[in-house]
DNA sequence: TGATTATATGAACGCATGCTCATATGTCAA
DNA sequence: TTGACATATGAGCATGCGTTCATATAATCA
């Protein structure tokens, strides 16, 4: 039995992936960086909600940023983010 | 982008591993079937708690049981709960 | 600098969710 | 069948979370 704080870490990981906007973000990031307002429309959210869910998904370090003029521009921070979506994409789709 | 029902499914897997109590109770099983009340002895919760987590877990898929006596023993469904939480481990622990 | 564009943030609201407590269901043993 | 044990379930409560709306911060361009 791994410590319980580890395990906390470990649910906290998997309450990210929980969300339906940020399951899109990820997607929408998914081979293509993109800025905030061109995630909110590819997406179909306010710019409010994507860019709080942006920083729920910096803070777990899913995603990453590098700026452009004035916009941001977002991408997937590893390539262990794909791997935990394959996976769970798999495990949907038995 | 995978389709929308697609990505709301995949976000409900995740929200099964999201909570700390459901990632106790599978990683109390992840190499050793038990009956709830064991489960709860090991994991440190209550009797109720357990079973109600046990439901959210059956209907996802990620556990299983057979009866013994009047004893429930529950386990892992499949090999893809270990390596689901074997792989947000990897995440975490770099 | 001032205006405009891009993003972030805070408060408030509504909804989902996990727990406890009490009780129901179900199974076995005598 | 009755009593005891094992598990499930329902109601109610408290907490957490995602959204919207309004506004702040930040950076670029004229």
């Amino acid at each position: 039995m791994p410590d319980e704080e580890l395990l906390y870490d470990l649910a906290d990981l998997f309450k990210v992936f929980s969300d339906t906007t940020r399951i899109k973000i990820l997607y929408a990031l998914f081979d293509t960086p993109r800025s905030v307002n061109d995630i909110a429309e590819t997406i179909g959210a306010t710019q409010s909600a994507v860019s709080h869910q942006l920083r729920i998904l910096k803070q777990a370090r899913l995603v990453r940023f590098d700026r452009d003029g004035r916009s941001l521009i977002y991408s997937l921070a590893d390539d262990h983010v794909h791997t935990m979506l394959a996976q769970g994409m798999t495990h949907i789709c038995e």
